[in-house]
DNA sequence: CCTTGATCTCAAGTTCACTTTAGGTTGAAT
DNA sequence: ATTCAACCTAAAGTGAACTTGAGATCAAGG
């Protein structure tokens, strides 16, 4: 093991599975630290390695960098997190979790209901159509869920 | 009512919520096809409606715009698609909803038995820790369904 | 000391899905 | 004939999340 515990980039990088250019990135961006040994080079408190499955995991759930560096921020820099602190987080991504799963459940059978009718080609579909109500009298978008909902001027996913 | 049921720019901005711009685009693209006035401005057939609905609902689905190509290039250029052309289409997007909500509740559901032994902070915990095989003899991602694992060098969500 | 591999910085490049800008044309109404 | 909204093109810009490249430096073994 290295000195007193500290990692190099190589082990970061090896044991997190991201690559150099990433942790530097997380590391420009204020998502994780590191201390420098004489040379400039960096060197990591095995933290890190938490911290980097933190945002792997955030990340699969869908946060952004930014929502993932508020959530960052909260934990307490000095001691290690308890399992109070893990909790609260995930309560964001819970949250965030079931939204999915509802919007995507629900957009699923609505798709059914859709092919069911053929209606994909009228005016008249929920899932197709949220615009159109200048066309028709199409009660619209009222089946697709918001979370999945991309309004013309889109925001990236 | 157009000529011909021909659209204008005008029209289908108006009718899809697309700005001009994405469908310009998507022209570019090949997603849709547009005629030309004499004067060389865009007229569309009545179907580019159609085609712009999906192109929204199978964004919704979270399609790239290349997968959305490949679905769209497989419809009948010249008749009217059927109810088994949507059908057949639809099949993808079924089975990607039902992947995606699959591994979102298992997502869901091992952040909680993280959350209540407070792994996340350990070399063990499936969610957090899916390459950190070198450094323990963790069972590794098992738990990590693919759909939403993002390996270390990432592709776009 | 020398070599080699790991690491450094900084700037620029990449991808996706569009939007914005600039400057020029069209076409319908007056 | 004039006006003016609607439309056109081509090129450049956007933002997220990184990667790549160039060129220099560091650290450890022989």
């Amino acid at each position: 093991m290295n000195k007193h515990d500290l990692l190099t980039m190589g082990e970061v990088t090896r044991r997190s599975g991201y690559a150099a250019s990433a942790v530097r990135y997380y590391e420009s961006q204020g998502l994780i630290r590191a201390e420098r040994s004489s040379g400039g080079q960096r060197t990591f408190e095995r933290s890190v390695l938490r911290r980097l499955a933190f945002i792997r995991a955030a990340a699969n759930v869908g946060l952004s960098l930014e929502e993932i560096k508020a959530e960052l921020d909260c934990l307490p820099g000095d001691r290690t997190p308890t399992k109070a602190d893990w909790a609260r987080m995930s309560r964001h991504w819970r949250r965030r979790l079931e939204e999915q799963i509802h919007a995507l459940e629900r957009l699923r059978d609505n798709l059914d209901s859709c092919i069911g009718c053929g209606c994909l080609s009228l005016q008249r579909c929920g899932i197709s159509n949220p615009n159109d109500a200048a066309a028709e009298q199409s009660s619209g978008a009222a089946y697709l869920p918001k979370v999945l909902r991309r309004e013309p001027p889109r925001r990236r996913a």
